[in-house]
DNA sequence: TCCCCTTCGATACACCGTATTGAGCCGAAA
DNA sequence: TTTCGGCTCAATACGGTGTATCGAAGGGGA
């Protein structure tokens, strides 16, 4: 008696299971299927059993490659730091480009601004993104490069975040910012007749109306000034 | 034959099941209750199961007072914007103001962190926070104001964001700072040690190490002086 | 050739948000 | 006063999630 399993003949059992060529993998392929999941439907159509069946692959297996979830999440924004390598000639420029270059990346990866800021950024592609920055601002004095670098980082996170929810909800409601304002106007604007706003409704409807562009690089460049006055004032 | 339910007799039955006093309910004492779930526990033991638990009240009843748990989450944010209410005299100190009460309130409300920023604030009380602002910045060219406080807003988000989370892997791994960078030390020791991130090494090593304190406020003081200088300048 | 031991992935579990639906109550018609 | 129709409301059910468990299959010694 040879290996026969469950008291089935071989002729009744089907073909073994574990197929010689089983479905290769990776962390990176892992990384990938979840990134191009993510983009293609958000952030929430990213589940181990859809990245599992994306690649054809049953849902376990990826616990051979990551922990847990969160940890496939780390590598997706790991991943989506490796795009991001500031350039330019002087700090200045080094910080606008680091910030450009990471709004140019959520803005290619919308989910990026849900996870970004989430948590630590320790992968290789993150500390590969700050060394960059660093050895680009080798000019400036290394007690303010520290702090200098996490207000533009923190002035890009906040104003991704705020930007991608806005785009979201424009999308949501109809497509473009027409229907956007026609669906949030009449909302706004009977708030906004209760007169308990009073100081609100004068600047919304007053003040100068900046697209997404000149508001990000407008508060990009208050924030690049005050620094500059610390670095060279 | 009165009202007999499943044929069963009236000594049978259970007391009706609409005691004469079924649990009071209102958005706001779901909402507390979120909240509490919330701070305790983190916004992952925020299940819409767990706040009815929590009012001893089946799930289902919630859908009476909000449509969605996103809907619960956003009630959530707009009453912790209750508490923030900018104060001080002149522009600097009301925008100084808005963003240490903000961060005081992520503080005391560590979930705040992960959804700050996250959806559109369109709330009373973001609109009265917002109002509150605005009025306070009366003198501003009405042009920037809305720049100003959307780039204030963006740093805030931004750097909350990365403090609740660097506070949070501290206190993962073991429970003090020590603790963290003996956890973390060791990696980043021998990360740098490859040589790959040379000039990464030489700040994190050589550079002055602020506390979360001073990192918050010198990049807010960096932002201020930068509107300053095209406010008064 | 047999057996142990490791590997690995299918099954199972606990939990989630919420659609469905059936039961119970109220009001109107008979 | 009784009956019936519509409505409200919450218990059940459903499809999904992340991941613990564990039994079966394969490989390496004895």
């Amino acid at each position: 008696m040879r290996c026969i399993v469950s008291g089935m003949l071989v002729w009744e059992r089907p073909e073994p299971p574990n197929r010689p060529v089983l479905a290769p993998l990776s962390r990176e392929w892992i990384v990938r299927a979840a990134i191009r999941l993510a983009d293609a439907d958000g952030l929430e159509a990213v589940s181990l059993r859809k990245v599992a069946a994306a690649l054809d692959v049953g849902p376990m297996r990826l616990y051979g490659y990551i922990a847990t979830k969160d940890e496939l999440l780390d590598l997706m924004v790991d991943a989506v730091y490796a795009e991001i390598r500031p350039a330019g000639d002087g700090w200045r420029e080094v910080l606008r480009s680091l910030a450009e270059t990471t709004r140019q990346a959520a803005h290619q990866h919308e989910w990026l601004a849900d996870l970004i800021g989430g948590r630590p950024q320790l992968g290789p592609h993150a500390l590969a993104r700050g060394e960059a920055v660093v050895a680009a601002l080798g000019g400036v004095d290394v007690d303010i490069v520290m702090p200098v670098v996490a207000a533009v980082d923190a002035y890009v996170i906040g104003a991704v975040r705020r930007e991608i929810t806005e785009r979201r909800a424009e999308r949501a409601t109809g497509m473009d910012k027409q229907q956007w304002q026609a669906a949030f106007g009449p909302y706004l604007e009977r708030t906004f007749a209760t007169g308990r706003f009073p100081a609100l409704a004068t600047v919304v409807r007053d003040g100068a109306h900046l697209d997404a562009n000149q508001t990000f690089r407008t508060g990009l460049d208050f924030l690049l000034d005050g620094i500059e006055a610390h670095i060279s004032g």
